[in-house]
DNA sequence: ATACTTGCAAATTTTTTGCACTGGA
DNA sequence: TCCAGTGCAAAAAATTTGCAAGTAT
């Protein structure tokens, strides 16, 4: 909706931050991405770092993540896939090979919407969070 | 997490807050709902509405939505269903009648978590956003 | 050359919190 | 009675925006 109609330019801000959030494999916020692309320029501001990401998750070369708090998550991998969220520390895992079927047209009857697509989340507790115990003892934590 | 083993009170700010926010079928703003109580009691404050909200979704007696922006909205009604977002206006419809089978242990060797739930929203574009033309002209748009 | 983009700072929006007082169980 | 809960106000957290200067195309 937003730059509709208009040229974008990439310009080394831009690049800069696509590449980080491709980087970054941990689901990264707004703030992480600013802490992350000003190792390389430092002068950038943190309002260039979340108009870039609208700007990136508007025109799908990013995803913007749901979520039940209030700070924004972004996914540099915009294949399909879903994702994992632990329920204590609220890391977010990619889960691949695994999809739903949709039926748009059933689904559509049944609520008046035309359905073009979905999200899924999975919850559940992380091999680092299932206690010190466990066979997952050596996954690091990051929080 | 909030609130455990300890006691908690019924007030009659609480109670309002439920029930507007089960009465509400619109998945309200915490904003929505301090002006929706605010008839009744005008005195109440912001924060009492969040500092409740958070105490209600955290018991489980309402439900916090996830979404990609920035403010969260809640659902009083929390049987088991899903939800469709219109992806022009926002607005969001139940979707009752439709589940997915999850096979937590499969899903659960194939990322390590052990997974305990999940959350699945659909995104279509809702009768009044169809276009004037269209066979829904007559249903109401409150935006 | 044009107009999209940036850095900076200020402003907005959304949510949280400290504190003294109140009231539910 | 007693401590969770409240109103109020201030603060914190998250995001957006106005503007003059910079830069990609």
């Amino acid at each position: 909706m937003k730059n509709s109609g208009r040229n974008s330019r990439m310009t080394k801000q831009r690049r800069l931050i696509l590449e980080e959030v491709r980087r970054m494999m941990d689901h990264p916020t707004a703030d992480e991405v600013y802490e992350a692309v000003r190792k390389t320029i430092p002068r950038i501001s943190l309002g260039t770092v979340y108009r870039n990401l609208d700007v990136l998750a508007e025109s799908g070369e990013i995803a913007r993540l749901k979520n039940s708090g209030n700070q924004s998550r972004f996914d540099g991998d915009t294949s399909n896939h879903y994702h994992v969220r632990c329920t204590e520390c609220g890391r977010i895992a990619n889960l691949k090979g695994v999809d739903v079927e949709v039926d748009g047209l059933q689904l559509g009857a049944a609520c008046g919407f035309e359905v073009v697509g979905h999200w899924l989340e999975f919850q559940g507790v992380c091999p680092a969070c299932k206690g010190g115990r466990s066979l997952f003892e050596n996954v690091k934590r990051t929080n």
